[in-house]
DNA sequence: TATTATACTGTATATATATTCAGTATTTAT
DNA sequence: ATAAATACTGAATATATATACAGTATAATA
């Protein structure tokens, strides 16, 4: 990354308080409008000049296609749009449309491991383990999973939050964290048993 | 917000995407583009239902003058160093920085409310309502509580995390939520008592 | 039943915008 | 000493783009 001259910084500043303003890039006439130039040309070649030192891209023919480059702490910082998903009975591919309810903009190394969803805790079957109802938990799709993890499971059409625990290969226990609740055991041979993921993190917003 | 369609949400997600993509809007033939639409004014029209709906905002006349409400990767939804600070005892400032024992990165519009710092729980006297040991309470510094709310309170040198209930202008009671545990009468008159601030959140990580 | 919202294709056009060209002047490297 | 980079004005233009207009069709409301 070469210098930047103190006219060059105005320009760039300019462009970052136009897109935090108005959420998209200025226009050359723009640019001038703000800065008091009085030809298009004077932004042109100032953007020409960022652009040779890679502090900007112009996307060519476009309008206003200007991106700032390395600017992850700011703008295009690491976060993504995590869906959440209601624990939904009837057997509906877990990520389908009709499930999100909505979407929570976060991080992606906000848990220890990444994660792939939010799952909306229905009832309190595992508040021993501090998860209650309208919690979010973070779910990470894997078949990875060790005995005493926290999964989120398919029992035919049924899906549950439950401890795991493998007694035998054929042998699966899901153990709730609430007395009232009783484990559920599944027969691997005569149950249609999957593992969805695993939870990763919780999130509750009260 | 009004009930957005699929076929709505289909172009607020191809917005965002091209937004993470390029840095820049989309046009309306950019849109097409994506999700197969072979006339700019299916764009057109979808574009002014998410406006009348509150999801976009349009800059009339302006080329890619999309901007996404609400949401907004771009401006308001920066994402800010939050201290984690340990249960403290002894009358030391809260925010002191040897009580900060890291930081963690999260969008300021993370919880219902903006909060301040991560309070990191230590023993189990809340676990009835779900906060375990090592989970992380949002805390928003505040002295507007009422009765229900979970609270962080300083009684002399001891902090701690429970419900509150003021029984009198004189008498403030701290309930825990956990059978093993007492409720915490404090006695405005004779003891040092301050609220922290109030949980406005929680997040564990597993 | 009429009306509004949704969901499109297809064409047309005013204008918003990038971009080139022609200058002038100052400063910085080689 | 000469070239190259910086820092502008001013005008011209091809085209990128928003947007209106004319249709068709279906589902949801009132």
């Amino acid at each position: 990354m070469k210098e930047i001259t103190s006219q060059q910084q105005r320009v760039l500043d300019c462009i970052q308080i136009y897109l935090n303003k108005t959420g998209f890039p200025p226009t050359r006439a723009d640019i001038c409008r703000e800065l008091g130039f009085k030809s298009p040309n004077s932004a042109e070649t100032h953007l020409r000049a960022l652009e040779k030192k890679g502090f900007i891209s112009i996307e060519s023919g476009a309008s206003r296609g200007i991106s700032i480059i390395g600017n992850s702490d700011l703008s295009s910082n690491m976060d993504n749009n995590y869906p959440v998903i209601g624990l939904v009975a009837a057997g509906s591919p877990t990520l389908a449309e009709e499930n999100i309810e909505n979407k929570i903009s976060c991080p992606d190394d906000f848990f220890s491991s990444s994660f792939d969803y939010f799952l909306k805790v229905k009832g309190l079957s595992m508040k021993d383990a501090g998860i209650m109802e309208d919690d979010l938990v973070a779910v990470k799709k894997t078949h990875d999973v060790k005995n005493g993890d926290i999964v989120i499971a398919r029992i035919d059409d049924e899906v549950t939050i439950k401890f795991l625990n493998r007694k035998s290969p054929k042998i699966v226990e899901l153990e709730p964290a609430n007395d009232d609740f009783q484990n559920i055991i599944v027969d691997l041979e005569h149950e249609d048993f999957t593992i969805e993921g695993k939870s990763v993190g919780l999130l509750r917003r009260n």
